[in-house]
DNA sequence: CTGCCTAAGTGGTAAGGCCATCGTTCCTTT
DNA sequence: AAAGGAACGATGGCCTTACCACTTAGGCAG
């Protein structure tokens, strides 16, 4: 499948780029700690600032590192939800399938329901009213979606899986950056009451009926942003 | 240059990035198209040419490009290999994340099992049983664990949903990729079991019984992989 | 103590130069 | 004429110097 590149990789920001990964491991940083500034790291493997910032700008890139401006370069070794979006990003340019995107938010959300009528743990439940309840009060229509993605988003929490949590993150981002459809009252009162029920029914743990009513309520979502 | 920031996407290197990002797209470059020289580019965008190269970095180091000393920089928009390989590393660095691997796995089989029972389709049933076949009659350690993959992979196909099948690729890559260990024929015999049994109870249309021995199988190997 | 302000540290950007590699052209040699 | 090789131009690789922009902390004035 993939015939071990015997390509030439001798550029140098490429060397310092593996150099740092090794380091980064070696040392043990984890996340939230700090790299040696450039001029210093330009010191210890004595190469160019020039070579440590490409490479730097390699590792930030694919996400293993933040940069910030006056502070400097910060081990990122959990989070993997910029690397998610390149791989996204790809997959959007060969085969942009929207659908199947939607397909995989559904079985996240129905692990996520299922795993929160098993735990049994009210916190969840709890916050995803608190949302609810916030939802309703709004009359501005961007702070409507915002609460209608925090609310999947803390759906998902429940499974306490962040490739989940990142994945769904980068799904609903996605359709919140293509579609800026304004929802009439009408439309906002059906998704809050959706909500609403599917709430309801894991306090009962009524699983089937959860299960349905995610169906119902994202099959409706889905004719939503396919309009557009 | 249009700093259209609403973040901290202040830096010129990362909106040189976004703006060759989007330079392919409506070029509509396909994959071995070749970019202006970094000279030429850094005019066109009127910044420095160190601009450009950290900007080709990035995205050299997503996949996106490859950069070839004395030629140019070339698109590359099919071969998601690179971008497979920092997210290896990624998960690699945190092994507390196979459980979320797992468990995305596990998920996506549910979805196809029940795909499965509901489409009937006989297709799927009958390379599966085939796989099954294969993987009694054959000795090698090697080959057996390739049907084993097949197996799973074929399973997801029923979805008829590419990202879910990328998905699994992706993550049994992984889990072959870190585990080297061997099977007894004890553990082969049980692995075709499960494998079996799963196969009959969806055509019995059982979906309880086939997503429980599902979840047993994967528990299983899962084990086994963990205390490699 | 509060608040402002400066200075040091750090990343961001630029300009210019030279080296290394590849492809092409064209000339030499056989 | 064909094969080989030398030269050139284009392009990426790498370095140096210099300066700008942002952040934080420490000192000074109120």
């Amino acid at each position: 499948m993939k015939p071990i590149e015997e390509k030439e990789r001798y550029t140098l920001s490429k060397i310092v780029s593996d150099n740092l990964r090794q380091y980064i491991i070696e040392k043990k940083l984890k996340t939230g700690e700090k790299l040696p500034a450039e001029r210093e790291l330009a010191k210890m493997m004595e190469v160019s600032r020039v070579m440590i910032r490409e490479a730097l700008r390699s590792l930030e890139s694919t996400g293993i590192i933040v940069i910030r401006h006056g502070e400097g370069a910060f081990v990122n070794t959990n989070d993997s939800s910029v690397i998610l979006n390149h791989l996204l990003y790809f997959w959007k340019l060969n085969n942009d399938k929207m659908n199947e995107l939607l397909e995989l938010r559904h079985v996240l959300e129905k692990a996520a329901i299922e795993q929160i009528i098993l735990s049994a743990k009210v916190d969840h439940l709890k916050e995803l009213e608190n949302i609810i309840d916030r939802m309703k009060e709004t009359s501005d229509t961007k702070k409507f979606q915002e609460y209608d993605i925090e609310f999947h988003s803390c759906l998902i929490k429940a499974t306490e899986n962040d490739l989940f949590a990142q994945l769904t993150d980068i799904i609903a981002e996605y359709f919140s950056s293509i579609s800026h459809s304004q929802m009439d009252q009408a439309e906002r009162n059906k998704t809050v009451n959706e909500h609403q029920l599917i709430v309801e029914a894991v306090k009962q743990k009524n699983k089937q009926l959860a299960l349905q009513i995610l169906k119902e309520h994202l099959e409706y979502s889905k004719k939503y942003i396919l309009i557009k």
